[in-house]
Parts: structure tokens; C-alpha cells; sequence
DNA sequence: CTGTATCCTCTTTGATACTG
DNA sequence: CAGTATCAAAGAGGATACAG
């Protein structure tokens, strides 16, 4: 566990929930996976290509992820060559709401934002 | 939903405002900062004591890059010492609601979060 | 097809000391 | 009080080759 200067433990025993479960889909991909997953179960390649400019080993790793987070679910099927496909599990389904009320949001302001962001580039 | 010449699904023109809207605020603190100035206007010293783990560079660059996307202003009072107040510009309080939603969602299912990561520690 | 292992680079972040 | 400069560490992410 992190220490802080003092060599005091930093209480994170049970984390803010925003942070703990912010830190995880806040990624650069966590949300573009969850959103090509709305409509279609998708196999991974067809993620890879959907998504285009993610690495096969960071489509993998936040794979993984959001699996183990419960967003996912990853289904196997034993053929030759292997077909795996990846669809929303039941937390993600409920995630759909507050992540498209945000999507939602940045289409409506991304203009704005653009236009005040135009002075500096930080 | 738009396809290419070769037929392939395409959902991710560039620039994506979800991207690039997401690229900032999906960062560690900025989410924390907006809900800290939720309610009050903040000092510098104050949001620093009320976030608690920040470092003070972080806290000063999130706080720049929020001004310069328009979500906060910065008040200087010409005082010795002196007295500098973060507020919630337009932006940002119009963001509040998807945060929220996003905030209130992180808090009902943190729990089953947890319970679906305890196999792992990815 | 569906990944994993390795290596490498760039960015983010913190700690600390310093300035106005 | 409100920052900034500098240095160092950790992690994110990509490219490529390899494996089942």
C-alpha cells in the first residue's frame, strides 16, 4: 500500500468509489470498447478493426479488464480457427446510462470546449 | 451506422468528440476538482487540503487545463498574501449532470465491482 | 483467429526546493 | 498564499515476434 512523505499509510482500505471505479473505465479505451459492445456481440478482431487505432496488446489488456470488472463477458468456442466473442454482462448493461448521458454531453460541448481551448495548447 | 468501401463498419470518425473530451476530464483529479466546486468557490490551499492526495504541480496544471477548457475561472484579488479563487464556469456547471449520473452510478455499483474483482489484481 | 511476451518510448505524477 | 522548476519513478501504450 502507498505511503505518503511521513511514511504513513494512506487510507485507501476502501477507496472513494468515483476514484476506484473511475481510475479503471477513465482509461483511453475502457469506453470505446463498452460503446462498440452496445448494440453487438464482437469478436476480437472485429474490435481491433472497429476501433482501429488500439494495439492487439492493449485491446487484450483492457479486455481483461473490464472482464474481471464484470463489464464483460468473453466467450469461447471451441472451433478451429478459435471464435471468441466479447458482449456486455449485466453491469455493463447498466453502465450504458450514465456513459451515454456523458457521450451525450461531449457531443453537445465539444464545440465549445474546442472554441475556449483555442489560446493554448496545454 | 456508416460503413466504408469495403462494407466494413465504421462508428469512429476523427475527431471523436467523445476522445477528446474524455482524454481530459477522464484523468485523475479533474473529475474531483469539478465535484469539490460543486457547491463553493474554492482556494487553491483549500482544494489542495480537501483532495488530500493531490500533489500541489497537479493540482496547479489540472486546474490550468480546466480553465483553458472553459469548465472553471480563476479569480486573482490583488491582496497580500495573496487570494486566488476557483469557481465553476458555465461549462462546467453544465457538466455537473453527466458527472453526476456518472457519479451516482459509481457509487451504486461499486460494490458488486469489487465482489466481481476479487478473483484477480489486474 | 486470438491472443501473449518482450522491449521500448512517452506521458503522467509525485517529491522537493524555490519564487513572488 | 499560490504557485513553478527540476528531477525521478511508475505506468500507459505501441511494435513486433511468437504461441496455441
Amino acid at each position: 500500500m502507498k505511503k505518503n512523505a511521513k511514511n504513513e499509510l494512506i487510507k485507501y482500505d476502501h477507496p472513494c468509489p468515483i476514484r476506484d471505479v473511475l481510475d479503471r473505465i477513465g482509461d483511453q479505451w475502457s469506453l470505446l470498447i463498452l460503446k462498440s459492445l452496445e448494440h453487438d456481440v464482437m469478436r476480437f478482431n472485429t474490435l481491433h478493426k472497429e476501433i482501429g487505432d488500439i494495439s492487439r496488446q492493449m485491446l487484450s489488456r483492457t479486455l481483461k479488464r473490464l472482464e474481471n470488472d464484470g463489464y464483460i463477458t468473453r466467450t469461447v468456442y471451441a472451433q478451429v480457427p478459435p471464435r471468441v466473442e466479447y458482449a456486455l454482462a449485466e453491469l455493463g448493461l447498466s453502465f450504458l446510462k450514465p456513459m451515454n448521458t456523458l457521450i451525450q454531453w461531449a457531443d453537445e460541448n465539444h464545440e465549445a470546449i474546442c472554441r475556449a481551448r483555442k489560446t493554448q495548447n496545454l
